[in-house]
Order: C-alpha cells, then structure tokens, then sequence
RNA sequence: GGGCGUGUAGCUCAGUGGUAGAGCGUCGCGUUUACACCGCGAAUGUCGGCGGUUCGAAACCGUCCACGCCCA
C-alpha cells in the first residue's frame, strides 16, 4: 500500500464507464425539487433574466430548440453561480393556425366540423386537446436539463396573459395605433384565415406568362399575366403616363374578353413601361398592386372568388377552382384567338402559406391592422443608439431593413382559437373597444368581433406579460427587462421586432432586453439543412438516449459560431460522449490517488513544477473562458476547455504526477490537493454546458450539495511563466523522444534502459517522471548507448541492445533537418531585407532573430547527429 | 432585380497583417495507476482564380468564378 491511501474515508467508488442514463433523471427531479431554478423576487441579488421564446404548444422538441436552450441554460446556469437571482422563464405559445388545425383534423376523423361543435364547444375542445397532446416539449426539456423556473411557467392563454393582450389592444386602439380597413391581405384557402406578411414563404415555381390581347384593331392593348383567371376580375388596363406605344389610348375603354365588360385604360406612373408590353391587366381584388392602382384611379374592385379560391362569377367558370378556372379560361382565350404569346414554364415567385404550403390568395378583406411605424421606428432606434445590441452584429443589417421597411401588421385571423378581438359593434353602427375591466356594451344587437388576434400579438407580450404586467407585480419589477432574448436569426421578425416593439411601447420606452443573441441554424454533418423531404431529420431524444444530454449539448456548444449555422452528425455527438466519458475517468484516477478539495492549498514552495504550471494554466483559462462568456462566443468557450481538459490536465498532468502519487508522501499530498482543486475548477467552469456529468462528479469530488448552486470560479491571478517554460521544455523531451521510439519500431510500453543527461537544463526532478512516461529503465551494468538524442539542451542515451535502424532515424533526422534549414532560410531572408528591419516593430524583428538562432542550434545537432550515425 | 454572407486538410469548421490550426476521418504501433468511449506516433493544404496595397496578405482593396440566405 502507499502511503496516499491515508486519505480521509475511502474513496467512492465510479464505475469505469460514465452511464448518462442511470444519473440523468434523477439529478434533474433533485435539482427541481430542491428549487434552485426557483427565481426569488425578493432577494436582493441583483436579476439575470431570460425568457424562453415561446415555442409551438403542438411541437415537439427538435434539434434547434435543444441548441437554443443549450445556450440559454448555459448564461443563466454561469450567472445562478456568479451570484445573480437568475431566472429563466419557461412557456408555450397558443399557435392559433397550428392548433385550431390539429383538433379540426381530430373532428374529421369523427366526420364533424368545428361549425357542428360551435365556437364555444370547439374551444372547449382545443383545451382538452391542449392538456392531452399538447406541450410534449416541456417533458423533454426536463431531458435536455433545462434549468428553467416551472413554477412560472406561462401559457399566452393564461387568464394574465390574455388580460395583458385585452390591455395593450385598448391601449394601441386608444393611440391609434390600431385601425380596421378593406385591404389586399395574405389568404389561405385552405386555413381559410388571413395571415401576415411573414407567414408567406415565397418559392420560385414553373408557371407561365401568357400575353392576352384585349380589344379590338385600334385600340387593342396586349397584357401579360401568369394569373389569367384573374383577368375576369380585371376594372382597368393600366400603362405609364409617358409610354408613346398607348399615350392614344389613355382614357378610352377597351372591351374585356370573355366578359363583354368595357374597362378603361389608366395612366399610372408606378407601371414599368419595361416590363412586357408595358401595359397591365388591374384586378384591384385579387392583386396588392392593383389594389393600389385602384384606389388611384378609384376603380370598383370585383371580387370573382370565394373564400375556398372558388371561382363566383360568370357561369363557364363559376365554381372552377382558380387552378382549373386559369387553364379554362386560357382555353377560352384561346378559341377567341386572343393569345398573343405564350412562355411556359415561367418562372416565378409564388406565395405558400408556411403552415400548410398551400398557395396564398391576395383578397381583399376587412381586417384589424397595427399602424406600425411609430412602433417599428422607436425599435429601430433602440438598436441604433446602443440601447439594444445584436449579436453578432452582423446582423442587425436584417433587423433594420426589416424594422425600417415594415408594412402595417394584420392582426386579425378568422379563427376561435386564440385572443377574441375586444371590440363590439352596435346597432346602429357602432363600434366599442373594451378595456379588461370594462362591462361590453349590453342591450339588443350588440356583438363582438368575431376574429382572433394573430398569436405573435400575444407572444410579442412575452417578455412582460409573463411577469404579471399590466399589474405592477414584484416579478415585473425585479426580474424587467430581462438581459438576453437569444434565439435563431430566422425568427428576427417574428418574436425580436414584435418584442421590440411592444416592450418599448407598453413599458415606457424600457426595451425588452439589452442583447439579441441570434444563433444560426442547425445543419445535417454535410451542412444540408435538415428538412422531412430530404429525410435527413434527427430527433434530439434519440441521441440522448444514445449517449447522453451532456454530450448533445456539448456538441451543439462547440459548434455555436456567432450567426453561423451549425452542422451537426452523430460521429460528433459520439465525440462529445467520449470526451464526458474522459472526465468521468480522470475523475475517478484522481479520486483513487487522493485528490482533495478539503483545506488550503500548499505553499508554491512546496509544489512541483507541475503543480505550479497547471495552476497558472488553470487561472488563465477561468479568464479565458469568463471573457467568452461575455462575449457569446460558446463555440470557442467550449473549445477552450475542451483542449485545457484533455491536452492539458488528463494527457500531461495527470501523467507527470503519477509517480508522484506512486511515491506517495508530501509530495503526493500536494499535487493530490492541486489535483483537486483543479478537477474541481474544471468541473464548475464546464457545469453550464454539460450539466449532468459535471454534477455526479463534483458532488463525489467534494461532497457538497450540488455544482448548480457553487460558487462560479474566479482567476486568482495565479500565473507562473517559469513554470509554463519548464513543463514545456519537459513536454518536448517527452515528445521527441516518443518520435524516435515511434521511428524505430518500438512497442510503446517496451522498457528500454536509458541515461538521461540532465545537468544544467533544470529539468534534474523530472527524471522520474519522464522515465515513467518514456518506460526507460535504470542503466544496468551492461548499459551500452546505441543511440544518443540531443534535446532541450539534454540528452538521452538509449540502449536498444543491438542494432538500431539506420535508415528510420536518417529519415526522421533529415525531415527534422529539411524543416529546419526551411526556417533558417526563411528568417535569414527576412532579416537580410533592409525594408522589414526598417518597418516591422521591434518585437516582431527580435523574433525572428530568435528563431533565426533556433533553427541554427537544430542544423548543429542535427547534423552532428546524422554524422554520428554509423555508415550504411 | 436589391441586400447580406460564404469559399482554408478527405468531411465540418476556427483563424482581424508577422512560422497555416482544431474536431472527425485516414495510416502505423499498442492492455502503461483512470479511460480502447483509450494511449503514442505519422500523413494531408497553389488558404476559390487573377490583380493591387504592404517590409510582410489566408486576413485589407479591386475584379472574376462558385455556392448559400433574406427581401422584392
């Protein structure tokens, strides 16, 4: 036995495997139940607050949730550790298109409709359908180790939600800021609702372009249409105002194919005379732009569809579907012999709706809109004057040719499932907005609106609404604003800007949060991004379940670039298995030498070198890690201790102490409380990102109650540079040593006896350890050197009892000699140009002088070496 | 059409003017106080092309090529 078994009490025993799945579980219901992810607002602690952006109440976790959440688990767990009341919020939003869906799918599996149910039955229906299927995602962030406050967890329906969407409605309303029209809005024939701007996906289909005559001799005009059975809605040609080829035809009428209708032609200077024929057809209905040519020129708007996209007006067409009314009413234009010209396939953009991928129908609709500029200007200039920074800041060029070039938002849906909008309309055409703690109008004939509010109305709310605004409570004013919403930069316009600017409106011009962090996408290992249709879709839980929480999040970490996607495959979350797997046996190496965190480390005097440099290595990257903390830089974070872990405390610290431990004694005692002091360092410094590995070792380790709640590591200032230069010039002893024995053949653990020569480097105590980690033996009496290596100023004498090869070790001194002779020559040339010694600063030029010196001192040994070789 | 971005090892990506890097993969050797989910060693690059600025360019500027995203 050594002498470290006197450790205190014997040490715990870990198996030789990290188990994710056996410790998972239960730290998570520990932690939980203990309430450390419980906010206080009382406390006097200073806040860090981050609200989850709500996700889809019908969705499930998917890869980019588990990598937001990742990151936004890991601020709030480092800030919970730094000594902030942290809270990290958690909720659903009520996804009015989505859900409304589901439970209208789950009626027609029973033959019926929502209209056989009636609003108030189906919305009964929606909410047991919401406790049954809904919020799947909330179980498995528990899974991924999320470490939000449930007891705070929202829903944009709740009672309080509901009651800050009824307030900020009356207060925008009150403003002017809320406003019922007729305009061309989004609709989905298929939802059979009107949506917003960016909930159309534009996609380039095949269609075609075909130029239809209109009129007769004189006076025919040719218009070019990839939409031709809008043309039975057309009330106007219209032209530019300059174009010479139609100036004669400036208002006169021309008659309308198919209809006999007489329509006019206009002049409009917002028509592209370039475009086509330079004339085109207007549908002020069905078309945006036309819309706008209308109201120019006040022509009547024909409605020809229904809500369905079902043709409604003259009889061949009536009840087409517009699909089949385009190719019948070509057909029909045809025969008439008006088809000038026809380009087919024609490529263009056409609107889908992004919940079903059906084809939007412009239609012209009476809606609720938002009057957004006074909103969207005071957001933009949130970020533009500082208040408000985007990270990384390439980004905010989206965020501002958005924010600056917002069209007013349509915030009505005609759904049940949702906000129901709070205004009631009279008898005698009357219209009430009504504030929560307002009675409706009572009396005949009063009725409210029967529409909802889109569900980004209720999720802009979020970051305030879910502390109890509009009332004053303890939450709102400890925990508002929250610090980060961080999400990915695709959702810029539908939770940022919403947030934005709701937040500086309802809470005084107090922004939401003073950092945007966007993160990138996550990508398939090919960078492809991943989508049903390419099958290349990933379920988070499967590699969970596979090879742990930690080691998926410690993948989605390291691969979070600031703003760049993130490409992910499972040979990487296999690497980050092994990497928890790797500080779970170093763990238990140290805790069966003797590794402690109990009482004071020793004196520096009393440490070894080795000691002293991982201290100083350790201090540095507490540093290092802290600054890319701040900065959001989790990749590099996760890299750097990744690195520090592995290449530095497991492959060479733990090596150069093991006979150290062997040896036992005091100085076993003081490398195993460094040993301690620096796992446990490591451990709290990696807790954030890999929560559960971190957990179930540093409990072990230390025997206190848990890492979620420890003190978050500080640099003591602690740098030794003799120390750092020392370990180094050992590392490269070790190293170029390991490459002759590679060379020539040697089985790595084959004992070769040995003399070291270590006299005037200073490297005299670490002969034990370097003949421990090379396996060189004792010289014997018999000792002969066959072969003698020069380096770091020492040298090591092997006795290989027989011939060495020649040949390998030629090879392996003239690549070493190549490499330095390319040195030489690149430095002499350098420091022979009169121009750089001239212009490059002095540190740059005393480096180069430096390895001009070193790349000399190799050409001596190594040439000496070669020459010392015996002949061929 | 407008805007933004990207191009570095076989793959995925770091690298903001001073010796080209990491992870994974590849090749060779291998049970050594933890760990084969491991160890040691090795190979691998006209830094997309061309031109410019500079003592010095993967990096800065111009231009071309290829790809991606957003908006119209």
């Amino acid at each position: 036995m050594t002498e470290n078994t006197q450790q205190p009490a014997s040490p715990p025993e870990l198996p030789t495997q990290y188990a994710p799945a056996e410790v998972e579980g239960q730290l998570y219901e520990r932690w939980v139940e203990r309430g450390y992810f419980e906010a206080d607002a009382k406390s006097d602690k200073k806040p860090y607050t981050i609200v989850i952006p709500p996700p889809n109440v019908t969705g499930s976790l998917h890869l980019g949730h588990a990598f937001q959440h990742t990151l936004m688990d890991a601020l709030t767990r480092r800030k919970r550790m730094q000594g902030y009341e942290a809270l990290w919020l958690p909720g659903m939003d009520h996804a009015g298109i989505a859900t409304q869906n589901k439970v209208e799918q789950q009626l027609a599996e029973e033959g019926k409709s929502r209209h056989d149910l009636g609003r108030e039955a189906f919305v009964e229906r929606v909410w047991q359908w919401k406790e049954e299927y809904g919020g799947k995602i909330l179980g498995q962030m528990r899974r991924l180790g999320d470490g939000v406050d449930w007891s705070r967890e929202r829903f944009t329906m709740d009672e309080g939600l509901s009651r800050a969407v009824q307030t900020i409605f009356k207060k925008l309303y009150d403003d002017g800021l809320i406003y019922r029209a007729e305009r061309i809005i989004n609709w989905c024939p298929r939802c059979l609702t009107a949506i917003s701007d960016i909930e159309v996906e534009h996609e380039d289909r095949d269609g075609e372009l075909v130029s239809i005559r209109y009129g007769q001799g004189e006076n025919a005009i040719v218009v070019a249409t990839t939409r031709a059975e809008t043309m039975l809605g057309d009330t106007a040609v219209a032209v530019h105002p300059d174009d010479e080829r139609y100036r004669h035809l400036i208002g006169t009428e021309v008659e309308l194919p198919l209809t006999g209708r007489r329509i006019p032609i206009v002049a409009d200077a917002h028509v592209d005379p370039a475009f086509g024929t330079g004339a085109v057809k207007v549908t002020p209905a069905h078309d945006p732009n036309d819309f706008e040519i209308g109201q120019r020129h006040n022509l009547p708007s024909l409605t020809i569809m229904d809500e369905h996209a079902v043709i409604t007006v003259h009889g061949p067409f009536q009840g087409l579907d517009r699909l089949e009314a385009r190719s019948a009413v070509v057909g029909a234009l045809r025969s008439q012999g008006r088809i000038v010209a026809e380009k087919r396939p024609y490529v263009h953009a056409v609107g889908h709706c992004s919940r079903c991928k059906t084809i939007i129908e412009p239609r012209l609709s009476l809606q609720w809109w938002v009057k957004v500029e006074p909103l969207a200007k005071a957001a933009g200039d949130a970020v533009r004057d500082g208040r408000v920074k985007i990270h990384p800041q390439e980004m905010s060029g989206r965020y501002f040719q958005w924010v600056d070039n917002m069209h007013d938002w349509c915030i009505s849906r005609q759904l049940w499932w949702g906000h129901r909008i709070p205004v009631w309309y009279g008898p005698d055409g009357e219209v009430v907005c009504v504030g929560p703690d307002e009675q409706p109008p009572a009396g005949e004939g009063w009725t409210q609106d029967a529409d909802v509010l889109d569900t980004w109305f209720s999720s802009g709310l979020w970051p305030f609404s879910t502390l109890g605004w509009p009332e004053q409570t303890p939450d709102l004013v400890k925990f508002y604003p929250t610090d980060v919403l961080l999400t990915g930069h695709d959702i810029i316009f539908f939770w940022v800007a919403r947030m934005m600017m709701f937040g500086l409106y309802a809470m005084d011009g107090v922004a939401p949060f003073h950092t945007i962090a966007l993160t990138g996408l996550v990508r398939d290992e090919r960078g492809k991004k991943m989508s049903k249709s390419f099958g290349n879709v990933v379920d988070p839980l499967d590699w969970m379940d596979k090879y742990g929480s930690d080691a998926l999040r410690f993948t989605l970490a390291r691969g979070a670039n600031p703003g760049t996607d993130v490409p992910i495959g499972e040979d990487w979350v296999q690497g980050s298995r092994n990497f928890t797997n790797k500080i779970w046996n170093a763990t238990r190496f140290a805790l069966m030498n003797g590794a402690t965190v109990e009482g004071p480390l020793s004196s520096v005097e009393e440490m070894s070198a080795a000691d002293r440099w991982i201290l100083s290595r350790l201090n540095a990257t507490v540093a290092e890690t802290d600054a890319l903390y701040d900065d959001y830089q989790f990749a590099k974070l996760s890299d750097a201790l990744f690195h520090f872990a592995w290449d530095e405390v497991f492959d060479w610290y733990v090596e150069l102490s093991k006979t150290t431990f062997i040896a036992g004694g005091r100085p076993a005692q003081v490398s195993g409380r460094v040993l301690g002091e620096v796992l446990d360092v490591l451990l709290r410094l990696l807790h954030p990102v890999v929560p559960f590995v971190t957990e179930a070792l540093w409990t072990t380790l230390t025997g206190r109650e848990s890492v979620v709640v420890a003190d978050w590591p500080t640099d003591s200032g602690f740098r030794d540079a003799a120390a750092e230069a020392e370990i180094g010039a050992v590392q490269s002893l070790i190293t170029e040593v390991r490459r002759f024995r590679a060379d020539q053949g040697l089985q790595p653990g084959q004992k070769v006896p040995a003399r070291l020569e270590l006299s005037g480097t200073g490297l005299g105590a670490h002969e034990a350890a370097v003949r421990q980690i090379l396996r060189l033996q004792p010289e014997g009496d018999a000792f002969t050197a066959t072969a003698t290596l020069p380096v770091a100023g020492a040298t090591v004498a092997l006795d290989l009892s027989g011939t060495i090869d020649v040949e390998a070790e030629r090879k392996r001194l003239a690549k070493d000699l190549a490499a330095a002779e390319k040195e030489r020559a690149q430095a002499t040339a350098k420091l022979g140009n009169d121009a750089f010694l001239a212009k490059a600063p002095e540190p740059v030029v005393d480096k180069i002088r430096t390895r001009l010196a070193a790349a000399e001192a190799d050409i001596a040994r190594i040439t000496a070496q070669l020459a010392s070789l015996p002949q061929a």
